[in-house]
DNA sequence: CTGTTAGCGCGTTCAC
DNA sequence: GTGAACGCGCTAACAG
C-alpha cells in the first residue's frame, strides 16, 4: 500500500507538501499540485483510514443502529440513510441490537472506543437509562423517535414519526367507515412504542364517544407469525371485531393469514388497516390499506442531521417530526 | 475519552504494563493487573480504535458489499452474516453498489484505505474486470456466487447457492405437475444471474424433450413493478402460458399482482413459482411455491469463510456451494 | 515481571 | 512555497 512517503520520494517534494496538494489545504505551487497528483494516482494511493482517523479524530463513518434486521420497516430508512451519507463520503456501520436493551447498552458502550463519528439510533424503547448511555458516548446522535428529556438537552437530536397519530389516523378511517368493534393488534404493552399507538387508537375511539374495550386490545411482538397466534387465540376465544388497527405490517399480514385459513373474508367480514405501509401491502390478497410511516424520509433527514451536527459541529438540538400518511388500498370496507 | 496513559497515571504503571494487562499478552503480575484493570474500569477506557489498527493492522471490521438494500433476498444474508461476525466482535460496513457496475469499482477502490479486515461481495454480475478490482483490494474476500477463475487462485472465497439448480427445481416442478408451457420471468439477459437461471430452466425443458420457446422468456429488472408490466405486455400481447417460473419473489408477486388484475386465478389458470423464498411468499393469496435459496446459510458460512481468512490467515480457496431447496405452497396446480 | 523506546501514516505547526 | 519535526494512542521489540 502506498503511503504519502512514497509519493514523497516519486516527486522528490516533502511529504507535507504531498499533503497540503492532496488534501487542497495550505499553500502548494501548481507545477508541484500536478506532479503530486500524477504520482498518486500512479501509485494507486489511497489515504490509510487508521491513521487519518487517529490524528483528525474524523472516520468518516456512522452507526446505524436497529433492532431487527429482518423487520421491512427498516429497509426504506437504511436506503434513505445510506444515499444521503454517501453523498459525504460516510459510510454505515451496522449495529443490530436484536431488540434487546443489554445489547443496546453494549453497543453504545463499544462506541467508547470512537469508531464512528455520529449515530443514528432507532429503539423501540427509550428509557432514562438508554438515554444517559446514548449522552455518554458524546457523539453527534439523532434518534429515530422522540424523546423529550427533562433537562435542556443539546447532544442529540429527533428525527421520527408522529406515532399516536399514526394509530389515530388508522382508527380513524375505520370509524369513518362505519366500524365500531375495533381491535388492536400491537406489541409488548411496557414497549414506548406500542403506548404511543395505543394511545393514538384511543383517542381516536374517545373522540367519537366510543368506549374502550380491554378485551380488543391484543399484544403480540410485532412479527407475522406471533400475530398470527395472537390473532387466532383472540378469535378461537370468541372475540369479535369488525377492523383490525394492527402496528405494522407483518401483524397486518399475520391477521390476514388467519382470516384466510379461518375462511374469514377481507374486507367483507374483517378490515384491516396496518401501520408502516412497505412492499408487504401489495403483497396481500386484497391489497392492504396502510399507513405510511415514512420511513426512506426519516432514514435520510437522520442522516443530514447527523452530519449536519458532524460538520457545523451544531450544538443546539433540533427535532424534525414527519406526519404519517393513509395510503388507501382495498382492505378495508364501508359499513352502513 | 481516557487512553492507557492514564491507566497508567493512575496506577503508576508504565502503559506497556497496562497494555501487558489489558490484552492478556505477555507478563504481569497479578497485583498489577488488578489494580489496572480496576482503573480502567472506573476511567471507562476503551481502547481507540484507530490507533489500534493503525498499529496492529486489526479494524474489527468487515464490508458487506450488496446491489440493492431493497431486495428482501439480500435481509436474511445480512443478518446471518451479522450474528456470526457479532460472535467475533466484528462489525458490519455496509457497502451499497446499486446494482452499478461503476458503484462497484468505486466502493472497492476506497477499500484500499484500509478501514476493513475483509469483504464479502455480492453481485448480480462478476465480470472480468470486476474481480481483479476484488483481487487489487488484497482482502480477504467471500463473493456469494460462483466465479471459476483460469488460474489457481487463492485470494477469495465463494459461498454461493447453486443457481441453475434453482431454476431447474422450480422448472422441473412445473413440468412434473403437468405443466408444458411455462414462462420464464428474468432480469437482464445480459447478467450472470440471469443467465445462469435461464440455463437451469432450459436443461429442465431440454431433458422432457420440450422445445424452448424464445416467447416464452421474459425480461424485466428483478423488480416487482418492472415484472408487473413486463409480465402484462406479455399477456396483452397473446403470449399464453400455464405456468411461470419467476427469478425472485419480488417478480413473482408482479405476476400475482397482475393476474389479480386481469381476473386470471393462481393457480388454476396459471401457476406460479418463483425463487427466493423470501417472507413475500406467506403474504400473497395463495401462498407462494418457491425455491430457497438458504440466504442466511449463505451470510452465516460468508461470514464465517472471511473470519477464518481473517484469523488463521489462510491463503488457499474454499468453495461452498448450497442446494436450493423447493418449498412448496398453494400457487402451483396439477394438470392432467 | 516491568519500563524504555520506536514506530504505524497522517496532519499541523513552525521555521526557512 | 516548502520541509523538518512532533504527536495522535497503541503495540511490540528490547533491555533491564
Amino acid at each position: 500500500m502506498a503511503t504519502i512517503y512514497d509519493v514523497s520520494k516519486k516527486t522528490g517534494l516533502s511529504a507535507s507538501t504531498v499533503v497540503r496538494a492532496l488534501n487542497g489545504t495550505g499553500y502548494c505551487s501548481q507545477s508541484s499540485r500536478d506532479a503530486i497528483l500524477e504520482a498518486a494516482h500512479e501509485l494507486g494511493y489511497v489515504p490509510h483510514q487508521a491513521a487519518k482517523a487517529l490524528k483528525s479524530h474524523i472516520t468518516q463513518k456512522v452507526m446505524l443502529c436497529i433492532p431487527d434486521i429482518m423487520n421491512p420497516y427498516y429497509f426504506a430508512m437504511i436506503q434513505g440513510a445510506t444515499q444521503v451519507l454517501d453523498r459525504y463520503g460516510y459510510n454505515i456501520i451496522l449495529g443490530y441490537t436484536m431488540h434487546s436493551p443489554k445489547k443496546e447498552l453494549e453497543v453504545l458502550e463499544s462506541l467508547k472506543g470512537r469508531y464512528v463519528d455520529g449515530l443514528i439510533f432507532g429503539s423501540f424503547d427509550y428509557s432514562p437509562q438508554l438515554i444517559q448511555a446514548i449522552r455518554d458516548t458524546d457523539l453527534p446522535t439523532v434518534i429515530t423517535s422522540f424523546y423529550e428529556s427533562a433537562e435542556e438537552q443539546d447532544f442529540y437530536d429527533c428525527v421520527h414519526v408522529n406515532q399516536p397519530r399514526a394509530a389515530w389516523i388508522a382508527t380513524e378511517y375505520c370509524l369513518r367507515n362505519g366500524h365500531t368493534r375495533i381491535a388492536f393488534l400491537g406489541g409488548d404493552a411496557g414497549e414506548q412504542n406500542t403506548r404511543e399507538r395505543f394511545e393514538g387508537y384511543r383517542k381516536a375511539l374517545e373522540e367519537r364517544d366510543i368506549a374502550l374495550e380491554e378485551s380488543l386490545a391484543i399484544h403480540a411482538d410485532f412479527t407475522r407469525e406471533g400475530a398470527c397466534h395472537a390473532f387466532r387465540s383472540f378469535l378461537e376465544q370468541g372475540g369479535e371485531c369488525t377492523a383490525v388497527v394492527a402496528c405494522n405490517d407483518l401483524m397486518g399480514v399475520g391477521c390476514m393469514n388467519v382470516c384466510r385459513d379461518m375462511g374469514i373474508r377481507v374486507p367483507d367480514d374483517i378490515s384491516i388497516v396496518s401501520l408502516d405501509n412497505t412492499d408487504y401491502c401489495l403483497c396481500t390478497d386484497p391489497p392492504m390499506t396502510s399507513v405510511d410511516m415514512m420511513q426512506r424520509q426519516v432514514g435520510e433527514e437522520a442522516a443530514n442531521f447527523v452530519m449536519n451536527r458532524i460538520l457545523e459541529k451544531r450544538r443546539f438540538q433540533k427535532n424534525m417530526a414527519f406526519s404519517p400518511v393513509l395510503v388507501v388500498r382495498d382492505s378495508v370496507k364501508k359499513r352502513n
